[in-house]
DNA sequence: AAAGCACTAGACTGACTGGTCTACTTTAAG
DNA sequence: CTTAAAGTAGACCAGTCAGTCTAGTGCTTT
């Protein structure tokens, strides 16, 4: 398996259509459709389609992994502004979608996780890959001072993850990110606050 | 169109699949084996698949809205305990579901809303209708003194859906209730306060 | 030059999809 | 008793699904 730039190519395609559509909506034909790759080069790189989605899912994570890197553990900022500017790319990629496919893995969280369990465990995986993330954040800021430290940064880590899912769901079906708003506006200014 | 036993049997089997599996997944052949129905007469009843599924939505919200005016709107109760309840019966049905199905609504949305407006319309005039109920009962809260008066009460209650919403695809993900119980905790503890 | 392997190519398969069709049975009205 | 409509029944349709199969291409190693 020398050539990936054909696999890297459906992976891509892939992810896109899933994202737009969910994975039982999204066809393999579609797929190759899409990029131009004959089916046997599909089964060559996938033993499955859930081969491929699996991967799909690996590869979104990784990336998107690097991204969080970026934004969460840059110490030259400010922990609760790291925060913010999370949201605020969420927020953008959100308009720039058109509201349309929101978060990949939240997404397949809701399709697939009651349908497999090699999908839900890969993709519980990921959260709480990123749920990790949140809790360096917040451990910085309760460091700091920034926040109060009556909350463990675990139990504060998991309920921005699903409020942040949850807002993005309802932006998703309202076709507006105003409940991305409230959302951070109230976390901000009653949960993410020194001690009083 | 009198006899709407056999009617309200699809709808019920429908439910029943499409909140285990999703819309996508759920065959009308399969809806049609679990209760028994030939097809025909599915077709008689609903027009196209996606017909069936507003009449699902539509039956759904139904139902469950009563069951919201049951918990939410008991005056002989105080606010903050009726959303306490609320969550209380949110998670109950998540063990009893054995974590798999959820909300049929968010699933809905997740899944459909960037697949078809009709359905996205569907959805959001449901999840709005729940926001009202929350509304309402926020008001309360706040004319008792129970809550702070600093955020309107229509951004809490959108706060609240979508926290937990997203709180209930996480427990699916993670086949636990915690983050249901994360959220619940620091929302009473955080959020629904009185005025320092 | 030859052999072996990674990869491309797409026709093909059986199962299943949503949806149609015709024939039949039951119910209610005149 | 007759007739029309409501509803049941399931064979059938074209299209699509994931997945298989065989044939062939092009690069690498010997």
């Amino acid at each position: 398996m020398k050539n990936t730039a054909t696999r890297d190519k459906l992976i891509d395609s892939g992810a896109q259509l899933i994202s737009q559509q969910g994975y039982n909506a999204t066809g393999i034909n579609a797929v190759l459709k899409t990029c131009g790759v004959p089916k046997g080069s599909f089964y060559h790189y996938f033993s499955s389609k859930e081969d491929f989605g699996l991967a799909v899912i690996e590869r979104f994570a990784a990336s998107y992994d690097e991204t969080l890197v970026v934004l969460l553990e840059d110490n030259d900022t400010p922990p609760l502004e790291r925060l913010k500017r999370y949201f605020a790319a969420g927020r953008e990629h959100m308009h720039e979608c058109d509201h349309a496919t929101g978060c990949l893995i939240g997404n397949l969280g809701q399709e697939l996780s009651g349908q497999s369990d090699t999908f839900r465990d890969a993709l519980n995986l990921v959260f709480q890959r990123w749920e990790q993330r949140f809790v360096r954040c917040l451990q910085d800021a309760q460091a700091r001072g920034d926040i109060a430290t009556h909350s463990v940064p675990e139990a504060l880590a998991s309920f921005i993850l699903t409020g942040w899912e949850g807002a993005i769901l309802r932006a998703k079906t309202l076709k507006s990110v105003e409940p991305m708003e409230h959302f951070e506006k109230i976390l901000f200014q009653q949960v993410l606050v020194p001690a009083t």
